[in-house]
DNA sequence: ATACCTGCAAACAATTTGCACAAAC
DNA sequence: GTTTGTGCAAATTGTTTGCAGGTAT
């Protein structure tokens, strides 16, 4: 139990190449194909500091001025993709605009700062001791649960 | 810390004419107004047995068959009303219709079936003992948190 | 070769809004 | 009588889809 409460351990961020690599070779793995729009979609979220909108994505894209940008159902399609694959979490904003961000796959949870959106990782999630808890309570078997968690960071506390 | 440990206590679940007459109480305290529209909006929400939509709160409010039924703007603004108060929790699904339910105020979380649709709420929630810990070592101030948790209830299990 | 992928524009679906009227306090 | 609420229909907004080519493997 003292595991299990003790849980809440921030992880490390990103790597924008470790991730971008891994999730290109998860893509091939998984029989999809590495094309120049995917990556560029790629590229762009690996390089976001805080949560993003998918029409932010499409219109960031727009604004590197290439010959040749991702079209608005490509980001779509690929950021589902991301998500089903668990390389992006979606998250469930108070607005009707869903949010996005680039995270490891695998079960862990975020802290979201609601100044500068920055978001910290963090696994060992002392849930789980709740979830046996009200299964044996309930009658219910639990099958999971989702957690967003929000705050503000050390950063922006010190320049309130 | 046992007292966090042992949360997830199951809540009774709602009594229809203590929570519609608790509803209308609060409505007027925050200088609102009991209509006709909105009574019919609330008496048909704390019947569900289930999360509902909004377009489904507003075809039943159909299919009663009075003179008069509630717009869907009064359906919609009414949700948004009792959500900002509290006494009807947002569900985030996974698709982009909002899903809704009647709750008492505060700080509870809710088990939701996953064959059924039951909502079991239950207090006591152990995530605050995480929050702590997660504060002290990234430095955040948490603020606040969303906890969904789904399940499949005794009654479902049996008749799989 | 043959999946798979892309871009476009049209379609969709959920929700919001402007406004003239009505009702509650 | 003034503030708050209502209904309608139109407008918005975020997202999805059909399809006629492209492109990676």
């Amino acid at each position: 139990l003292e595991d299990i409460v003790a849980g809440g351990t921030p992880i490390a961020p990103i790597n924008p190449d470790q991730w971008l690599q891994a999730v290109r070779h998860a893509l091939r793995a998984g029989g999809h194909r590495i094309t120049w729009p995917r990556n560029r979609v790629l590229q762009t979220i690996v390089r976001y500091q805080a949560p993003f909108t998918a029409e932010k994505l499409y219109a960031d894209l727009q604004h590197l001025q290439m010959q040749q940008t991702p079209g608005r159902a490509t980001v779509y399609r690929t950021l589902d993709q991301l998500v089903h694959s668990g390389w992006v979490v979606r998250l469930h904003t108070s607005n009707s605009e869903a949010g996005y961000y680039a995270t490891w796959p695998g079960h862990i949870h975020h802290i979201v700062c609601t100044s500068c959106g920055k978001v910290i990782a963090f696994a060992g999630c002392m849930i789980e001791g709740m979830m046996t808890h009200l299964a044996r309570q309930t009658g219910f078997t639990v099958e999971g649960h989702t957690l967003q968690v929000y705050g503000r960071c050390a950063q922006c506390q010190a320049l309130s």
